[in-house]
DNA sequence: ACCCGCGGGACATCCCGTTAGT
DNA sequence: ACTAACGGGATGTCCCGCGGGT
């Protein structure tokens, strides 16, 4: 009955799940502690104020659910491929809601940037790493002369932020898709006229959208 | 003494600066009451609630801020040409602060969208005028076949505040430069070959950043 | 109805009450509004925050209370003899409440002084001043050759406290009688020899406790 | 490495340096177990709550400690002498914390009389016990007729915690000198023509603060 | 048109004490 | 004997909005 790891898991799911649902000042520890079932002591025990929660949030459930797809396409042979069909797929396996949601990240970052040093630089570090791998990755798909890796890196993740971000204002799945098109066929013009060559015989790689294996409290549930 | 106009003003002034700074929950009243030098009463006869005041904020003062600089481009006989220049300065014109601050209108909307209609949908019919307008202009300046303006456009648009939102937590202008170089170069390879071989001969259209003529409280203490 | 000055004071003599009686730490705003009948916001309004109220407490209420006899005594023609009697009469003249809650300034000075300098600054500040105007008017009376006038002027009001304080934990009023007897003692022994002489063949001025004219709600209401 | 008398000694150790630089109300559980290194599940084995907790510092380390050089002197022949001699060297004895601080045993009874029994009436039977060793001694040192060795015990006692008090509010050695002076002339003011004449030709003794011997932790660690 | 006094609720923090467990 | 998880209440702060008055 009384195990702290899963006490523990459960409030970071709860309060991500309500943050990433209200933003990170809207939601407020009741709400946590009434969806989690758990006591304003549990609370305080585990985490020892609400900033720290949120930080707590971002590392171990945003971050992680965020970079999974990209380290996973930077494994592959050929990382472009795989992005490209991530970004087309991507749009038609978020839900209504999370559609209307927005990225996590980018939501907490941008409400809490400029009061609170901690929320930013989490995400600048965590950027820096993110670009680094990608712009490690991409050369394996063969780049054009001129092509700067990290900056194209970049560039793309910024776009797919400017367009989830975009799509929580204007709420529709279409034009998510024509963007994310968009977004893919800039990476694919990143390719030497080998590798386009090359990707034009091969088979589009399938995408199917890692199931991330957080640390839920679920997860931790079953385990026993 | 007294004038209601110029009272409005300064209110939405205030309001407008500490929202930029602070965001908008984070924003209490009593921040803007003191700024501004007026009583709760006076901000309470002008608007009906603190929502209400942040939707004439972005009306009034982030919105024609955002799509001027577009709205000049679109007038112009190369649209790309200006919106090209226009990418390579702006992170030269940024203030160390507007820069840690970021776009107001992706602030406020990331932060509220979900929690509040009236500043998604405000910035939802921003985003379709502007477009259509960009849309419109954009084949002035000589399209490739097969490009969509509306699609351009809102690719550019969401890559721009894709961009504007990384470098708030980055915090680099040298990172901004490129980002926003890339996308001009993405701007500019959407002309077709005359287009290209013209705007060569051209000289680049100076940019420079456009003073935005809003009604401030200091414009309307002027005019008297 | 409407009478901010009035709240005002009823804030601050409830307050009063609820911290002679219970101490300034142990003393809820709760507590305070509740007695007082009033608003958290109204409260909010006219005190910053709790240590501010507690200052004025102390400066509107404790302080000039605690002045008020010596005041008087110094406009006297023979301080000695007043004080004298004072001490004298004092005991007759408490409650059981006041005798068992003992001095308010003391109290809330040895709670806080340690951990907020406001209250430690007040006190001493007034102690300058207190000890400044009886130092001032002993020399009145006559006194010993060698005696400085502040140094015993001092000692007198510090055993005051030390006696007030102890009989706060002893609670025995005939314990407070002939602790403040030898008090006077001490007093009566300043005196030069024709002083002494004087003071015999005149009859000991009767002291009566001065009804302290303070600010309090009670007045300002019957005022209209 | 379990040594539960030695937890209990830190315990009370730490707990006696918190209460008296803080107060006991400011002083929360968490600080002294932090500052102690302990658990809560100890300190609540060894005690039943926090004022249980009051009462033992109280007992085991304000008291002795207060008491220590009073019963000292009452052994002395000339026990007037030795306090005198104690009251004048006080004020340099201390540190400038301590003189802050003020007297451990005046602040817990000034602050939790009111509101808690058990603070007080430790309080009232320390002070009796002491009284009656100090009334039983002082006529060692031959007095004046007609005074009461109690009466003056007591108001020697008062007007010391009244100093001490005052000092912490006004924070000034100086000022501690001269009024631990004037009690001391008090004092010598209580001896009778004999006495006084005695004392003359005798040396004063030298009075050195005595160590006192208390059951510390420190103690307790180096006993093994 | 604007000000000031006020109402009342919500929130983060924090704190004392209990209990399952070792 | 001691640890650590947890319960749940209370506190100070603060904030949004209303309305009497000028």
């Amino acid at each position: 009955m009384r195990d702290p790891e899963l006490t523990r898991q459960k409030i970071l799911d709860v309060a991500a799940a309500e943050i990433h649902a209200r933003g990170f000042k809207a939601t407020s520890l009741s709400d946590i502690l009434n969806a989690a079932g758990i006591s304003k002591g549990a609370l305080y025990h585990h985490f020892t104020n609400k900033n720290e929660l949120g930080y707590a949030v971002m590392e171990e459930i945003f971050m992680p659910m965020f970079c999974m797809p990209w380290r996973q396409a930077c494994q592959h042979d050929d990382p472009i491929a795989v992005m490209s069909a991530m970004f087309r797929a991507f749009p038609e396996h978020l839900s209504e809601e999370e559609l209307e949601q927005g990225c996590p990240i980018t939501n907490i970052c941008t409400e809490m940037a400029t009061i609170d040093e901690g929320f930013r630089q989490r995400t600048e570090t965590m950027y820096g790493k993110l670009i680094e791998d990608i712009a490690g990755a991409l050369p394996k798909s063969g780049l054009r002369e001129g092509v700067d890796p990290a900056q194209s890196a970049m560039f793309m993740l910024a776009a797919m932020k400017g367009i989830v971000t975009v799509i929580k204002s204007v709420r529709c799945r279409d034009t998510f898709k024509i963007l994310n098109a968009e977004l893919a066929n800039y990476l694919e013009s990143l390719r030497s006229e080998e590798s386009k060559a090359a990707a034009a015989l091969r088979e589009a790689p399938s995408f199917e959208m890692p199931t991330c294996e957080l640390q839920t409290a679920e997860n931790l549930a079953n385990e026993e």
